[in-house]
DNA sequence: ATGGTCGCGTACGGTAGCGTACGGCCCGAC
DNA sequence: GTCGGGCCGTACGCTACCGTACGCGACCAT
């Protein structure tokens, strides 16, 4: 009995934050319209008592988790984006479409397709996704310009990586291209590399980038 | 009172497509979580007792919109792809990319992006979904191959082309730059533009196109 | 030990929505 | 006219949720 209280039940109160991570977890797997009290609180193994002590109503855990994501977001993407050696600059903007565009890191996408389906009915969602798209294209078209590409094509080709990423990550393109790895190559090479509209070689050129497998 | 039923109530009995078109409807302000059998019967002044006379159930609905759509998107991205004057092929790119990434077609882009939402939890969705990209990826690969260009590059750029209209409906970027307008032409010449690695004119430029504004 | 507070369980009323049962109206066939 | 079937309204039971009221145990301080 009292090793069920240390093991099992170690009595650790359920606070805010962890409300919030399991509503994440739902949203990635629902939506925001999956995202309910009673079924938020049957996974977290307790009852909506709980629940309405730490929040008021579901609107505030909403608008808690649109904080939350808005945060991690904003972090990310300076992380993902800060050149730390001089030079590296392309190989960042390669590494950021990587990211974002590969299989992987499959529940932080399903999250941002699942803020964003929000965001179109809901003007607060609407303004975070708002602040975090200006705050991602400004970061990126930096890295763009870092690279010597002219301010109207790095606004251009910065935009077109974010549209790429999310949009991409809405398909399914199983049956289209067997070499899908090939595939994400030559388009992170469409998006990253300089127009070459001058004749000689731009340093946009990407000779072996330490990202290109895996 | 025979006025009445003349001008407002000419006893035309809905049908079946009629219930659909209104369920297109509202998929595409509420998405799928938000199409409701009651709600829809509102809309449409009626009440269950039809809505259960023409379909089984709520699914039965669900899986006649997902067959429509699928049927007019393939119509329709056969008529958008078809080249009818030979040498128009790159005109006909551009023209996809604008009539996908335009703000008009409101609707329809809601629809699809609604649809696509509810196939990352539907299996039967997924499958449309798929059917259709494969065939949206095969007609535009086919007018880069019109264009000369070489097969693998050509499946990049038809790809990199729906990722980036699906895309860049997800986002909001009205902050980011004041002339939306040349973004989008400069982005539509990089999808669209041939990589000109060899060092000739390739028949990809674009001297002038029909659907350059507007 | 006792009172207080934190954190949660229980129970309840209310709404929205699904699907069913059944009844009624209108209209053409005969 | 009447009869039958197409089309719809009404009413009902059921479930899933939301939010509230209240109670109860655990733990802490005095």
């Amino acid at each position: 009995m009292r090793m069920e209280n240390v093991l099992n039940k170690p009595r650790v109160p359920l606070d805010r934050d962890a409300w919030i991570q399991g509503a994440m977890d739902v949203m990635a797997e629902e939506g925001v319209a999956g995202l309910r009290v009673e079924v938020l609180a049957k996974r977290l193994k307790v009852t909506k008592g709980s629940f309405y002590w730490h929040f008021h109503d579901r609107r505030d855990l909403l608008m808690a988790v649109l904080a939350v994501w808005k945060d991690g977001r904003i972090r990310d993407i300076i992380k993902q984006t800060r050149v730390q050696h001089p030079g590296e600059e392309l190989d960042r903007i390669h590494h950021v479409i990587d990211v974002y565009s590969a299989g992987r890191n499959r529940r932080g996408m399903l999250i941002e397709l699942a803020v964003r389906d929000w965001a179109r009915r809901d003007p607060d969602a609407a303004a975070i996704v708002a602040e975090v798209d200006d705050i991602r294209l400004r970061c990126a078209r930096d890295l763009f310009l870092a690279c010597g590409v002219p301010f109207d094509e790095a606004s251009s080709r910065c935009m077109l990586l974010y549209a790429y990423v999310f949009g991409i990550s809405l398909m399914v393109y199983d049956r289209f291209d067997g070499d899908v790895a090939r595939l994400k190559r030559d388009i992170s090479d469409l998006i990253a590399h300089s127009s070459r509209n001058t004749n000689e070689d731009s340093p946009l050129d990407r000779p072996g980038s330490k990202l290109a497998e895996h």
